[in-house]
DNA sequence: ATAAATGTGTACTATATACGACATATGACA
DNA sequence: TGTCATATGTCGTATATAGTACACATTTAT
């Protein structure tokens, strides 16, 4: 634990309180820094800290309608949907 | 500019320097609340004010894989091709 | 000409965020 | 049984957030 602490540069006893959730998440940066420390998707660490990408809200904020009216739409859509839209895009010709 | 403060519940003097912005953007709450008074887009006045809604911030935190991916595969998609993809959920047959 | 309405500048505040410092307690293991 | 790493408790603090309070100057209407 102290290996981990120094490495993302927090307290031994500041990281040992956020694991038991003594104290409120981590900031976004030393959320990330933790993701990779531990080989975890840093989106997931991130949504897991009640937050969301300074980056994803960046690409939303460019344009606030469409991507505001693409999240609501895919709210309930199931996984796999969501996944067939990814590839689409991805392969896509636009 | 004093009727509008008084009906999204601010004092005028803050409405001014938020206006003249010098002041920090409202918070979310506020923002949303004068976005109806005014009669615009709560996302677009949220996205001036360097926010995005927690309603949609939820939705991705919910499946962040799959959100986090799709939005940064979308980042430099032209307008169009995103409008498609709605229109596409909207009607489709998931 | 003057009373009312309007916008702005200055100063202040309460709460939250994101930690650091340090003392001490606990547990495993050699 | 001593010691090493880890766990926990208490306190402090700098910065940010989200405004309020009030005085004051200017404009507008009559």
């Amino acid at each position: 634990m102290r290996q981990v602490a120094q490495r993302i540069g927090v307290e031994p006893a500041y990281l040992s309180k956020v694991e038991r959730g003594d104290v409120a998440p981590p900031s976004e940066a030393t959320t990330v820094r933790l993701a990779h420390e531990l080989g975890q998707d840093p989106d997931v660490l991130l949504a897991m800290a009640g937050k969301v990408s300074g980056e994803l809200q960046e690409i939303i904020r460019k344009r606030p309608r469409l991507f505001a009216d693409l999240i609501r739409q895919l709210r309930e859509a199931p996984d796999d949907a969501i996944l067939r839209v990814v590839r689409e895009v991805r392969d896509g010709e636009w």
